[in-house]
DNA sequence: TTCAATGCTTGCATATTGCAAGCAATCGAC
DNA sequence: GTCGATTGCTTGCAATATGCAAGCATTGAA
């Protein structure tokens, strides 16, 4: 009899592609919201970020809102630039190193992110409303695991995942 | 004794919001993917998608790939155009209706499909590495409902999820 | 004191995107 | 049939976003 040949892999087939599914999901979220905060307040989706990192924070340098946020620190300063220019925050420096910045929101600031932030958890009661109690402890565990893992796949970049190097 | 206040809702944390983690998660496993179709086939993500979905069908007119691929009747123009200009796929007209298009992948098409496949799949290996079975099976269910509940958010827009209409 | 490194910002050149307008083919009403 | 509306797709342009080089001010190290 032949050796066994190595199993073929399935064919991807991107509807049920992780990735993909994942991708979807947090796209069609992420458009109602966005033309919300958009047109409501003028805000970009870094400046919205941005304006919910320091919204829990008495003081953040643009660094760690960066880090807090996912963001480039190019993009988080155009962000703060936006906010600042629409008074929901304000620039300072910190005392320690006079290079970083100190944003602090401001009150007009807090209230437009109290009305984006009930559209938010309107949004996420919406998608969880017929996920039962077991189910949600499993969904919190496993983003805690694909968390980790994309972490690691975006630290480690491609190559990393093809060891042969590809051709 | 006074009445019972209506509690107030607990406040939104970026880092604990399910939208936010799934997009993380989303768009980290997103990047590593991109740079190599992109550097090494000079491929859009657009264009990515449509690929795979002519990967798995004889033939398909540009609103059957919009539909599975969640794109733009513009986006996916452009997308066949950028295949078709590397001879990854070929346009042609359908029999009956003249007016849609019949696209094909090409011989090479496959051959980049099934490359980029592969670190399609080894990236949904390293993501689910540390889940077992049990866990999978939930994880499938849970996308299943965070689709059909994205889907409606995102029909519904957000006016649907804040009936009270904002002040 | 000097020079490199850090934190952040700005400007510019380059994609991406959204939308109006277009063309060709089909369908429906007559 | 034939005329106008509709559908399917494409194109071009304007607005927007993104990526990156270069800049300034501050700090730290030698």
């Amino acid at each position: 009899m032949p050796h066994a040949a190595p199993a073929d892999p399935p064919a991807l087939q991107l509807s049920r592609w992780l990735p993909y599914r994942l991708f979807i999901v947090a796209a069609r979220i992420a458009r109602p919201l966005q033309s919300y905060y958009g047109e409501r307040f003028e805000l970009s989706q870094p400046a919205w970020r941005i304006l919910a990192t320091i919204a829990e924070r008495a003081e953040a340098s643009a660094s760690e809102i960066a880090h807090a946020c996912a963001l480039d620190a190019f993009s988080v300063s155009r962000g703060i630039a936006q906010l600042v220019q629409r008074g929901y925050a304000v620039r300072g420096r910190a005392r320690a190193d006079r290079r970083r910045a100190a944003v602090s929101i401001t009150a007009a600031g807090r209230q437009v992110f109290d009305d984006i932030a009930r559209l938010g958890r309107a949004i996420e009661d919406a998608l969880l409303a017929e996920v039962d109690a077991a189910q949600r402890a499993v969904l919190d565990t496993l983003l805690q695991r694909l968390d980790a893992a994309s972490a690691q796949i975006e630290a480690g970049g491609w190559p990393a995942l093809l060891p042969q190097a590809g051709r």
